[in-house]
DNA sequence: TTGATTTATTGAACTTGTTCAATTTTTTTG
DNA sequence: CAAAAAAATTGAACAAGTTCAATAAATCAA
């Protein structure tokens, strides 16, 4: 079960299979049914976790009222609130489940004990911190520079397993613009094929 | 000389006397002038550097020959493409200093080194990652959330020293307009006070 | 210090994206 | 399956931001 977990560490760093078997021990699996939460704004983040089944969506409420997404997260991601979670302060964030799913979580007192216990976690979290940076390092690049259509189109060709899981409004609010004009551009784009 | 690097990085560990001299010894300075470029798109990034001098900018251009500006660094920040340095792959990206300035650069391998050496410093880019990705984290929902205007603002009171540095163009190129939009947001401010 | 270059301002026409309201389509739930 | 709820589409009027071109102001270099 903690098989898909053990499976995306080893891509990071390598561990024994003792030190693998110790560091998985430490995280407990939650179901999640669809529409509930894993952390709620005002909550302080007490995990940090990895996604086995399901999908969640990330995302921050403005004053006006409308949902900004982060980011989300399917089969395979990690997932937190890692303002939260390092700074042990009120989440600004919710993480909703979409799909019925499963995670895997660790607590912030067992992350740190494997932080001293065993370095390469240490590396671990610093890698894969490194990479979503990256990431989203990116995609700034990218929302300053392309027009609403480009990013669409992008977000296809980049995600397609995870666009067809995803309602138009979900995909507009991670764009960052409207949904009715998505499905403006979504008309545009079906007229040229 | 490297007083501000030591400080900078007691703001974020701990390290005895000793540890601190041998991690700082692997740092060498490196004079740029004014227009001078630290990192051009292709090269690959051998270096993570701390400005205690002057002010650089790191930008991309894209496809259509618009610059967009990822960030700024003054004293006492941080400067690297983390995504060319820790892949070893060509950078999308220029660093370029916007007054004469000096940088403190340690190389992938002496990082490396480091790591190794001293859990400790996997520890500080851990934090110093993890905090810049925050940042970014932030940047990222106020420019899916709030008009030119508002940013434009949040950024003269948030960085209001490196405001005063910066030219009209070089703050339109990070908050992703065009600089003669920046000039009638400013003359609308101005008109209100 | 003057000429050259870069930066900033302004206006007009245009494009991109929003808002609101009405309608249709799809999905969910009892 | 039927009713209700959620998601998607569409159009019209509007707001935000761009583009281009001209001019003014500031800075740089000889």
């Amino acid at each position: 079960m903690k098989e898909l977990l053990k499976q995306n560490i080893s891509s990071h760093i390598s561990l024994s299979e003792n030190e693998m078997e110790d560091f998985c021990k430490l995280f407990q699996s939650k179901i999640i049914q669809k529409k509930n939460f894993l952390l709620r704004e005002g909550e302080v983040c007490k995990f940090e976790g990895f996604v086995t089944k399901g999908l969640f969506r990330v995302y921050h409420i403005d004053n006006n009222g409308f949902e900004q997404i982060l980011y989300f997260a399917i089969e395979n991601w990690w997932i937190t609130d890692i303002d939260s979670f390092t700074n042990e302060k009120p989440s600004q964030l919710f993480i909703e489940a979409i799909e019925d799913s499963e995670v895997l979580l660790i607590s912030k007192t067992d992350k740190e004990l494997a932080y001293t216990n065993l370095p390469k976690i240490e590396k671990l979290f610093r890698i894969m911190t490194q990479k979503t940076h990256v990431a989203l390092q990116r995609r700034m690049i990218d929302n300053l520079s392309k027009t609403a259509d480009q990013r669409y189109q992008d977000f296809i060709e980049k995600y397609p397993q995870l666009f067809q899981r995803l309602t138009n409004l979900q995909i507009a609010a991670y764009l960052g613009i409207s949904h009715e004009f998505l499905s403006k551009i979504r008309k545009k784009i079906a007229s040229k094929i």
